[in-house]
DNA sequence: CCTTGACCTTCCAGTATATGGAAGGTTTAA
DNA sequence: TTAAACCTTCCATATACTGGAAGGTCAAGG
């Protein structure tokens, strides 16, 4: 099985799978003569492991450690059951905070939509952002950082 | 004024006023005989104005938009206005991916906690993992990576 | 005069997770 | 034989910094 047929058989792009082998995560595969990587059908259900951890929202790293455990033949439900319940306080905290944060702009919003003029006289830039005060945790901020560019 | 006075004043990094320098958010500023950065109090403005619109969730980008805009003498609060509006409308996404992935991501951890063995038996790595069914939403995954990364 | 320490300078690398492209080699089918 | 569709490696990009190395400057104290 060539890197192409791989990615379509698990839907990962051939770049990725590169990059995971780069990163350990996947192991080096038999090479064919002319030094193209041959795969496994094992290879198939790595990948899709790695894939659903991610939808788990584990990093690389984390799902790294899992199946660092499972080569050493130790158990993984403790340690995943810890990283699930870490996911989850992290989630948590994030959707409270973003609830918070999400008042807060609307309000800076609603305010901003009955000015005619946001008040950048002198060396003002603009009074919208200059009168606010919103507090938004390194955590959302970090969430919008993210979700940005990601799209 | 030296970098890290202005550092201390802004609350600052002096790499992130260097940094933001280079990115030509930061006017570069004179030089004094041996090289120093000498800084204005206008610049004192300028590090609270970024540091505010960061506050609301704006990419260093968004902000050096603005700041064009300002240079050119254009008023600022109608883009301000559309990109709080945009910032709004992902903020109510993300909290309504977040929060049904908190759903999922609780029922799988509930489900994991009455397993005494995950069923990594055979080619198995983890039938936590192996079983799930999460689908995260890209936005909320990706929050996930950055979150993990910011702590 | 010399040293010490606290500054400052530039440049390079790394963070996390890929993805895009360049430049070039291989294979398969027509 | 030639074109398409693969494959290879290496480098750059995105985000917003942060750390470190190697070295220059400045002020105070001995």
């Amino acid at each position: 099985m060539k890197i192409g047929e791989l990615a379509t058989a698990t839907g990962v792009n051939p770049k990725t799978i590169r990059f995971y082998e780069s990163e350990g995560l996947v192991r080096e595969p038999e090479r064919t003569p002319s030094g193209y990587r041959s795969y496994r059908p094992v290879d198939v259900e790595r990948l899709d492991f790695i894939r659903k951890s991610k939808r788990l929202g584990l990093s690389l790293s984390e799902i790294k450690g899992i199946l660092r455990l499972h080569e050493r033949s130790e158990p993984t439900c403790v340690h995943v059951r810890s990283l699930l319940d870490d996911k989850l306080d992290r989630v948590q905290a994030a959707l409270r905070d973003l609830q918070e944060f999400q008042e807060e702009l609307q309000r800076l919003r609603d305010a901003a939509g009955t000015l005619t003029d946001c008040g950048a006289t002198g060396g003002r830039i603009c009074g919208i952002i200059e009168e606010s005060d919103v507090a938004i945790s390194p955590g959302a901020l970090a969430w919008i950082d993210k979700r940005s560019s990601s799209r």
